[in-house]
RNA sequence: GCCGAAGUGGUGGAAUGGCAUACACGACGGUCUCAAAAACCGUUAGGUUCACGCCUGUGAGGGUUCGACUCCCUCCUUCGGCACCA
């Protein structure tokens, strides 16, 4: 039996004699221990309460960092707490294999983007495997696999056979240096997500699918995620975008009418002009044989030249042409006319708008930038306001005036008012807008799910049929790198048969983003060998949800959306049951150096690898748990480690200490009664606490220092009381509450204490509320709010007893002189707050 | 501009209406040692006092309360997200 205490060879600032422990041998011994018991393998058990958790499976890029360790380590607390208390656990992990990284890497050095990538998953499970994560390896995935991708194209069919799948010729965001368009939600302030580079327009024929068709049920499910961060919730919230308003009809010249959306009805009085997005499709057609032609296409021109970035700019000047065409607004019959501005946007609302210079600022600065008119319609309560005095819009609430029959009327009012007014004359609907546009998956780069249709001469747009899926990425593709899908070019891919008339037919070359890939590997997990389906319908049934969901704050609006997208879709499916995937979800906070980010740019990372080098996987995982909540930013510094590394050792001497385990209970120290009830009582305390930290909210950092406590307590006692009974069981107690931030030091203590089994296989220790409980209790006295003294009451004392307690304490007598006792306040075990006044009876 | 989070010792952080600064890091002092390291013990918010104490103190200011880091109002600062959304 291995007893023996080693002295660590890696780290010589430390070597003591028998102070340390030889944490390489051990992990290395107990994460051999683990694969071969298979200790984390997981089946569906139905008479069991089961505990999904998962934490964001990575991009194999081939190396783990800080971020990755803090990511998955909270999530192996999770999981080991949970085996802990009993409950049939899955904490599977898989790899987000596709990607344009590979691609990129194959590119650069002339190689195989799926061998790139297996190289890097070897790697990377190596690393994992070296922080002792409780994974259940069996379940692995990768999501470049045949096997894998095979069900993201079934799930594009699906959608294609329900409509919510299609193609469309559209302007699209298109990044310039990764050579392939972009969804909505990948636009990062203007720029790429992955490379930041200004994203530009492009008109291109291109497959979406359809999130908008959800997007109410998007929107009210958040309202179901009652253990999700807030700050997520409005992310959500406000990309989605819902806006009430009404869409008002204005009759044009040539006949057309041209829709506008507006949030501001009560403000329709005081349209002065109407504007249209540049690629407004009206917009060709009224300046035709118009003066202004030339001109106006010019604008046009110049503004889709223009970077998304440069055009949304905050401080960019407003810019716009009058068409020489006008529309009628239908409240009042005026002519007013019709503009072309940069401001207005295509994608939101219906590419028009009614300009209300007075009531909007945007149109206030327009207007005054082009002499356009501008008339006052809601003015604020008992003030008259001017257009001659205006120095800004009037954006606020007010009484409706120069609205003929509405006048009078507050801006709330008149809204409801007009529009159902609207409706009743036919002018215009009251209407629903959403921020949310549908989501384009088409991506122009190889290493990716080819998207499974095929175009026919004959017969259109044919989707492939299920049983000829997978449709697979053909291998030793020539990446150029120079932009084009490189599928085009794969003769023996594009070139196919029509699966409806036989004729000679092509392939779509374009592949789906990978976060379609994401979307739904949590529910792939539940059945990862299931070769017929997605995965099996009962499995899901009962692994999911994801009891607890852990990962970085960045995909706020986007996995997290769509993966909440295709579970909905997926529930209407008939192929699982909940319509939220994620009951639980924990965005932890980045791991920073200095106060920076950690990047290679700024040279200060720190590499893992080496931190388990020289402490070893649980002195890193103690550290990361311990310096903050795992919510919080953690600010990486190198003593914290040493700190985490001497309280291991603290804990480790006094179960190396201990004499062989067989002898224990044979050798009951000599321990005081007092000192006795003392450690006792520590201990029921400090389950208490740690548990109570554990279940409200994974606050491990507070729940480790309750365990330090309690380790201060029995470096307290004599070296004989060390060895008692009493301290064995605290000892004892001390492993398993550890057990889950740092699992193989305590499997080899839990070893060391005549435990035979793995640590995890025993059960959380409970506590006993009558060891905890005193039979006396300090209470502070304050007077007149502040605290002058204490004294100790019998817990089953009276209020009138602790008053009169109170009132005698020398101390407080002393602080009474010459002033009268007004109220007492007694908090029953806490506290007694006396209200004084001077007793000069002045008042 | 809008939305969100945060602001506490030299540092990371604890306390969510009841003794502010648990736990840890760092620093200082001590024990052990020829010495150092390690380990162990102690001190460590500021001011004031020989001392017991007392006063001040959780970004700023105000309010509610017997009592506020905690709740409310008005600001300031930092970080994050969104941003011509009609």
């Amino acid at each position: 039996m291995y007893l023996g205490v080693h002295v660590s060879t890696d780290r010589k600032s430390l070597t003591g004699k028998t102070m340390e422990f030889d944490f390489k041998h051990i992990e290395e011994k107990w994460q051999k221990v683990w694969r071969e018991r298979k200790l984390y393998r997981s089946q569906s058990l139905p008479d069991k309460r089961k505990y999904y958790v998962l934490e964001m499976f990575p991009y194999p890029s081939g190396r783990i960092h800080m971020g990755h360790v803090r990511n998955y380590t909270i999530g192996d607390v999770i999981a080991r707490y949970k085996m802990l208390r009993g409950f049939n656990v899955l904490h599977p992990v898989g790899f987000d294999a596709f990607g344009q990284p590979a691609e990129n890497a194959a590119i650069k050095n002339n190689t195989d983007p799926g061998k790139w990538t297996c190289e890097c998953i070897d790697r990377m499970k190596k690393e994992l495997f070296r922080m002792g994560f409780s994974y259940d390896w069996d379940r692995e995935l990768a999501t470049c696999l045949p096997e894998y991708y095979k069900w993201n194209q079934w799930i594009f069919l699906k959608m294609f056979e329900k409509g919510l799948a299609y193609k469309k010729a559209s302007y699209v965001n298109w990044c310039p240096s990764c050579l392939t368009t972009l969804a909505n939600e990948e636009v990062i302030g203007g720029g790429c997500w992955r490379c930041s580079t200004p994203v530009v327009e492009k008109e291109l024929d291109q497959w979406y699918l359809k999130i908008t068709a959800y997007s109410d049920k998007l929107l009210s499910g958040l309202d179901t995620l009652k253990n999700w961060p807030e700050r997520v919730l409005t992310m959500q919230k406000n990309w989605i975008g819902k806006s009430y308003g009404v869409e008002i009809y204005f009759k044009l010249e040539n006949g057309e009418v041209l829709r506008v959306f507006t949030t501001r009805p009560d403000t329709i009085f005081g349209a002065t002009y109407v504007v249209l997005a540049p690629e407004h499709p009206l917009v060709k057609q009224l300046i035709v044989n118009k003066p202004q032609e030339k001109e106006v296409l010019g604008f046009i021109d110049k503004v889709a030249a223009e970077s998304k970035l440069a055009r949304v700019g905050t401080d960019v000047k407003k810019e716009g042409k009058f068409t020489g065409a006008y529309a009628i607004n239908p409240v009042n019959g005026e002519k007013i006319p019709i503009w072309v501005a940069d401001y207005v946007l295509m994608e939101y609302g219906t590419g028009a708008i009614m300009a209300v210079p007075t009531h909007d600022q945007r149109d206030f600065l327009f207007a005054k930038e082009n002499n356009l008119p501008m008339r006052v319609v809601i003015t604020p309560k008992d003030k008259e306001s001017r257009v001659e005095d205006m120095v800004e819009a009037y954006e606020d609430e007010g009484i409706m005036v120069n609205s003929g029959a509405f006048n009078g009327y507050t801006s709330a009012e008149g809204k409801k008012k007009i529009a159902l007014w609207m409706e009743e004359k036919l002018m215009g609907k009251a209407s629903v807008h959403w921020r949310l546009r549908d989501w384009l998956i088409s991506r122009q780069r190889y290493w990716g799910t080819p998207i499974p249709i095929i175009y026919c001469d004959s017969c259109g747009v044919v989707p492939v049929p299920e049983e000829a899926l997978p449709v697979v990425l053909p291998k030793n593709v020539k990446i150029s790198g120079e932009g084009g899908s490189p599928l085009g070019k794969v003769k023996s891919f594009v070139e196919t048969q029509c699966p409806k008339c036989r004729k000679k037919a092509r392939r779509e070359t374009d592949t789906m983003a990978t976060f379609l890939d994401s979307s739904w590997y949590f529910l792939r997990f539940c059945s990862p060998r299931d070769t017929k389906a997605p995965f099996d319908i009962e499995e899901a049934k009962y692994w999911m949800p994801v009891d607890q969901y852990i990962g970085g704050i960045e995909h706020a609006v986007l996995h997290l959306l769509y993966s909440r997208f295709f579970t909905k879709f997926l529930k209407d499916l008939g192929q699982v049951h909940l319509a939220e995937p994620f009951d639980r979800l924990l965005t932890q906070g980045m791991v920073l150096k200095d106060g920076e980010v950690m990047s290679k740019s700024k040279g200060n990372i720190v590499d893992p690898d080496e931190i388990i080098k020289k402490y070893g996987a649980d002195t890193l995982r103690l550290f990361i748990l311990f310096a903050a909540p795992p919510e919080a930013e953690l600010d990486w510094n190198d003593t914290g480690m040493d700190g985490a590394w001497r309280f291991l050792c603290r804990v480790w001497r006094l179960v190396a200490a201990l004499p062989h385990t067989g002898a224990l209970r044979k050798d009951k120290g000599q321990l005081l009664p007092g000192r006795h009830c003392a450690v006792i009582k520590k201990m029921h305390k400090t389950i208490k606490k740690v548990t109570q930290d554990m279940e409200g909210g994974f606050k491990f950092n507070t729940a480790i220092s309750s365990i330090m406590e309690l380790v201060n307590e029995l470096y307290r006692l004599s070296e004989p009381e060390q060895k008692s009974e009493e301290a064995v069981d605290a000892l004892r107690a001390i492993v398993t509450l550890l057990a889950p931030f740092v699992p193989h030091v305590c499997e080899e203590m839990n070893h060391m204490l005549g435990g035979k089994e793995s640590v995890f296989k025993a059960s959380w220790p409970s506590f006993d509320e009558a060891f905890i409980k005193e039979d006396e209790v300090s209470y502070v006295i304050q007077v007149n709010g502040k605290v002058r003294s204490k004294v100790n009451a019998g817990v089953e004392a009276s209020e009138e007893e602790v008053k009169l307690l109170a009132l005698g304490d020398p101390k407080v007598k002393e602080w009474l002189k010459g002033i009268s006792v007004k109220k007492i306040i007694v908090v029953p075990g806490k506290l007694v707050s006396i209200v004084a006044v001077p007793a000069s009876g002045r008042g």
